[in-house]
DNA sequence: AAAACTGGGGAAATCGGTTTCCTGCACGGC
DNA sequence: GCCGTGCAGGAAACCGATTTCCCCAGTTTT
């Protein structure tokens, strides 16, 4: 007895020879029929995709890797653990994956070259198709050991190797972004506080706020920037120190939204309104710091999901046979919101108990 | 001529057809040699292991599945995007389950029962071994709808189907871990401020809350529980409604770090100084709230990673033919930090410019 | 010395599809 | 009426492993 539709517990999954013998053809007449290959009459056609359609059939995926050689699978492996900046990129690249068919092997190397060692073997014994390596932040990182060529896309962290293809967030056009707005809403005496300096996210985006500011003929308030640690804590002591250097600073731009939440507290603390006295702007769009901060943040958003798109594209590229290399950038955008609102107007939505 | 370990971009992939030949034996006993399965004289099982080593031989998992029937692969599906907390979850599942050879499918649903079915579909006909869902928080959700019995097991958010099995948060035990904290530290009058009555994680705690405090012969302070929302403005507004309605309040108990921080900051503001005066205690003990709170925050831990890694061990059980049912809890823990502080004690590590 | 074991390893079926090659049939042209 | 053509679909090889079954040689048993 063949298995039918509703077999469910009892029987063994429907194959491609239940349907074969249901629609009375032999099984490779079913396959051309589902796949839409060689010669059929239209009316065999329909009589096989019918039993099929009454038998509930479904291919077996492994099957057909093992014969057409293609698995329809990709490994995400992160180097460094999944983290905030990591996530994204992964569900960003999991969904444009998942729409075109293909699934994802999800690889936490925690860090650990001897399991990311291990994952890679693991995959390839698999056959995947091809590889995402996201690694932390901006900072490169040597490639991937490969027993066998295999294609591979970088995200956010970029591939030492030039030969290799990298997806990266663009920290320059973030920075200028920032001055831009920030000059455009009428400041002049900008400082900069960020993180460590050999952070290549901070360095780079210290870099380009410098450069923009002097294209600008504007000089950088207090005369550096004040690098430091990624925390609130260092936010709250770094603003008191851009006060202390140049008491009528007025836009404080921060590396990141956790900084620029810090820098929030010690500025009300300090008796500064945001943003009728002084301006404030976060950087990574993380919500729960520009949402809860008082006033809400204007930030840079790296489109971190958009750049896991770009890399699952870039990646089904390599593997229909048309690779990609080198570095590329993600465009950034600018979120507006209250801490950089224009100094003459009244602070907007001022909800009730939530003094400033 | 047959492929080598060197062969690289070259040739096919090595295939125990390869090791035979090298070996001067027939597949089936490179297979045997390599499995440890069948009667091989040791020299024999040795030469074809060299062979294999030589040629790097590694089995094709997919052809390995088709003929044994087992995939050793797990779908991983969110029905609701990966968020903070069902992240833990994934990766300590990913963790347990790598450690058992088992590779994982990552599926986000982003919350669209649409897409959910698509990936049970497309999970099913790769033939995986098995599936771990998690939901959002500890609200039930209705059980996959699986054309083929598949095991399954349920994380974070359990299946409303009592013959399944779930793994949730002990949330009772977190609320009384936090009374019996307070309650051990001298706080008498300990209020409730916590999100939407309708989450089943606000409801679950405020009544263990008020359970445990009234068997320690104690009443809420203010007399009900402060239901709100999750954010951080609540926190803010919840706080001086406990002031405003005990004005002795000597202990807030948070639904969560949001809620928790942002009480913190409106008790600085309303110059109550915690933990001497008040104590404060959150929830999820999610490090970027509870670090950067001032003082360090007091919360719970609810072990996610621990709750993923039960559900994979409980699923590899599953699989083997060992299927478990109903819903279990997983132990949580108090992680206790500044802001409970003892009332008597010194502020401890009070650093440069970071004033209270 | 014949019969019965036993250990070692090969041949071949199998898993569930895909794909190539080939055949049978109907049709058209001469 | 015969031959070439083309279409529809079947047979079988193949993907890369696993596993059963069987055979052969050497050893033990009677």
């Amino acid at each position: 007895m063949p298995p039918t539709a509703a077999d469910g517990a009892a029987g063994r999954a429907v194959t491609i020879h239940d349907v074969a013998t249901l629609a009375g053809v032999s099984p490779g007449t079913v396959s051309k029929a589902i796949n839409g290959r060689g010669k059929l009459r239209p009316e065999t056609r329909e009589r096989v995709l019918d039993a099929a359609r009454r038998l509930g059939f479904r291919p077996n995926e492994m099957a057909r890797g093992l014969s057409s050689g293609r698995s329809f699978t990709v490994g995400l492996v992160t180097t460094d653990s999944v983290g905030r900046f990591s996530l994204p990129v992964l569900l960003g690249a999991e969904d444009a994956l998942g729409a075109g068919r293909i699934s994802v092997f999800l690889c936490d190397t925690r860090g650990d070259q001897i399991r990311e060692q291990h994952y890679v073997r693991t995959l390839l014994d698999r056959r995947i198709d091809g590889l995402i390596v996201t690694g932390r932040r901006t900072d490169p990182r040597p490639p991937l050991r490969l027993p066998q060529p295999v294609p591979v896309v970088y995200a956010l962290g970029p591939s030492t190797d030039p030969a290799d293809v990298s997806l990266v967030t663009d920290d320059a056009e973030g920075a200028r972004l920032v001055v831009a707005h920030l000059l455009a809403t009428g400041r002049r005496r900008i400082a900069h506080l960020t993180g460590p300096e050999h952070h290549l996210a901070a360095s780079v985006r210290a870099e380009h706020t410098v450069r923009a500011l002097r294209e600008a003929g504007v000089e950088l308030s207090g005369g550096r920037v004040h690098f430091g640690s990624w925390d609130e804590a260092w936010g709250r002591q770094a603003a008191r120190m851009a006060l202390l250097a140049d008491p009528a600073v007025d836009a404080l731009f921060c590396g990141n939204d956790q900084i620029a939440r810090g820098a929030a507290d010690a500025l009300r603390e300090a008796g500064r309104r945001v943003p009728d006295e002084i301006a404030l702007v976060g950087y990574d769009n993380w919500d729960v710091m520009a949402e809860a901060c008082r006033p809400t943040l204007t930030t840079v958003d790296m489109n971190l999901a958009e750049l896991g798109r770009t890399a699952a594209l870039t990646l089904m590229d390599a593997i229909d046979g048309r690779p990609a290399r080198g570095v590329r950038t993600v465009p950034c955008r600018l979120v507006v919101r209250d801490s950089t609102g224009v100094p003459t107007a009244q602070p907007r939505q001022r909800r009730a108990g939530d003094g400033g």
